[in-house]
DNA sequence: AAAGCGGGGCG
DNA sequence: CGCCCAGCTTT
C-alpha cells in the first residue's frame, strides 16, 4: 500500500485558488456536458494542438455525421476526412477511424478506461489516454498539457528556467483531487487559459518548448492541399503537380509518403483516398 | 532530443 | 508577417 503524504499548506492554498477561479469563470464546453466515452474521445483527439473555439464547431459536426463507434468504424475514410477538413493534422482522422474499428472488433464496442490500454490505440499518447480516463471515467490519471503546464510553472517554479515535464508531473500527482479528477483537471486547464493572457510566455520556460517551422509553402501545406483535392475526386500525379504548381518530383514524393501513411492509394495512373 | 505533421486566428 | 494551439509518431 502506497503511503499518501498529507496535503501541505502550499498545496491546500493552490487547490483553493484554482477551485475558486473555476467556480467563478470556468468554461462551459460541449464535451464537458457528457461522459459518453465516444464523445470524450472525439473531443480529446480534436483538441490535440488545436484551439478550443475551432473544435467546438467541428465537434458537433463530427458527432452528427458519426454518432457512435459503429458508424465511424463503418464510414469510408473519404467521408471522415471530408468532415475533418479544416481541423488540420489529418492523421488524427485516420487514427480516430482506426480506433473505432478496434473498439468494435477488439473491445466489444466499449472504450477501455485504463490509461495503459488506451495508450495502445493509434494517435493516443499518455496525455490523451489520461485525459480520457479522467473525463470519461473520472479516474485519477496523472497528465499535463499546455494549459496545465503553464499553471504549475507559474505556481511552483517561479524564477526557474528549463523546467522538465517529469518534475511537473510529480506535482500534478501530489495536488490531484482524487475525489473528482475530471472536474479538477477542467479547473486546472481553465486557470491555465487565464494565465496565458496574464503572463504571456510562461511555457517558454519549459525544457520541452519548441517553436515550429513556417507553414507557408511547407510540405505540410502541400499535403493538406493534395488531400483536399483527392477528397473531391481522384487525380493523376501530374494533375496534382500542376494544381499545386510544384514539380513532378516533389509531387511524387508527397504522394508516396501519403500512401505510406494510409491516406491514399494508387490505382492505375490515379490516386484515390484509401479504403 | 528533435523534426514532422494543418490550418486558422490573433497581435 | 510570426506565433501558438487540451500532442503524437518517427527518426
Amino acid at each position: 500500500m502506497k503511503q499518501k503524504s498529507p496535503a501541505t499548506p502550499a498545496i491546500k492554498k493552490f487547490r483553493t485558488i484554482v477551485s475558486r477561479s473555476y467556480k467563478k469563470h470556468g468554461r462551459d464546453l460541449p464535451w464537458r456536458r457528457t461522459k459518453n466515452p465516444y464523445h470524450i474521445l472525439v473531443s480529446e483527439v480534436m483538441l490535440q494542438q488545436t484551439q478550443v473555439e475551432r473544435v467546438t464547431t467541428k465537434y458537433a459536426e463530427f458527432i452528427a455525421a458519426f454518432p457512435d463507434f459503429r458508424s465511424l468504424a463503418n464510414a469510408s475514410l473519404q467521408e471522415v476526412l471530408r468532415v475533418w477538413q479544416g481541423m488540420g493534422y489529418n492523421r488524427r482522422a485516420v487514427a480516430l477511424k482506426e480506433i473505432a474499428v478496434r473498439v468494435i472488433r477488439d473491445f466489444n464496442g466499449m472504450l477501455p478506461d485504463s490509461v495503459d490500454v488506451l495508450a495502445t490505440l493509434p494517435g493516443i499518447g499518455r496525455a490523451t489516454a489520461s485525459s480520457i480516463s479522467a473525463f470519461a471515467f473520472n479516474l485519477p490519471a496523472v497528465f499535463i498539457e499546455t494549459n496545465i503546464r503553464r499553471v504549475f510553472i507559474h505556481f511552483f517554479f517561479q524564477g526557474k528556467q528549463n523546467i522538465k515535464d517529469q518534475d511537473i508531473l510529480l506535482l500534478v500527482e501530489k495536488t490531484l483531487n482524487r475525489r473528482n479528477p475530471g472536474e479538477w483537471y477542467h479547473a486546472l486547464m481553465d486557470y491555465g487559459v487565464l494565465l496565458k493572457r496574464q503572463f504571456p510566455g510562461l511555457n517558454k520556460k519549459s525544457a520541452h518548448y519548441q517553436k515550429q517551422s513556417p507553414f507557408q509553402g511547407s510540405n505540410r501545406q502541400m499535403r493538406g492541399r493534395i488531400l483536399k483535392t483527392l477528397i473531391e475526386r481522384p487525380a493523376t500525379a501530374s494533375a496534382i503537380a500542376r494544381m499545386l504548381m510544384i514539380d513532378a518530383g516533389q509531387a511524387g514524393k508527397l504522394l508516396l509518403q501519403l500512401g505510406k501513411e494510409g491516406f491514399i492509394i494508387k490505382k492505375g495512373p490515379r490516386y484515390f483516398i484509401a479504403a
